[in-house]
DNA sequence: CTTCTCACA
DNA sequence: TGTGAGTA
């Protein structure tokens, strides 16, 4: 298929797909035309790239990670067990920055909590940590 | 009409 | 990552 039923197939515009490719993540043939041409199996490759993106791994890990799949279903199976390890410590570099963002916003809140100012109107700042009274705050939206 | 590459008030 | 240009 052409990049534009690839985009209707997937949602993801052909902008973005051809930066995909780019970036490595998809190896469209040519035709004699110079028109890329996909596999049908492109359209799940694309759901897996969006999944590890929305994992918050950067286009190169994926570029090198991606083979290493297999479409269980609906939902990614990791075929290699360096790739599992190799995933476990993206989790923990995940982990460690949510904690540094955490005590960053504990600072900040106890900087604010200590405003004095002579400004009544921009007084109200906003502190939706008192929604979420301990850690995780709402998480994003689930993969689509 | 679709795709391609390149470039940017 | 959108958008327009000028093609093939």
């Amino acid at each position: 298929m052409r990049i534009g039923e690839l985009s209707r197939q997937t949602g993801v515009s052909e902008r973005l797909l051809r930066y995909y490719e780019e970036q490595g993540l998809l190896h469209p043939r040519r035709r004699p035309s110079g028109y890329r041409d996909y596999a049908d199996s492109d359209v799940h490759t694309v759901r897996r790239i969006r999944t590890l993106l929305s994992a918050g791994l950067g286009t190169s890990v994926i570029a090198e990670v991606l083979p290493c799949f297999a479409d269980k279903g609906d939902l990614l199976a990791p075929t290699c067990s360096e790739l599992v390890v190799g995933l476990g410590k993206e989790r923990d570099r995940i982990s460690t920055s949510i904690d540094e963002l955490v005590s960053a916003r504990t600072i900040l809140d106890a900087i604010l909590g200590a405003a004095d100012v002579a400004d009544t109107d921009s007084g109200g700042y906003d502190d939706p940590t008192s929604k979420y009274p301990t850690s995780d705050a709402p998480t994003e939206p689930a993969l689509r």
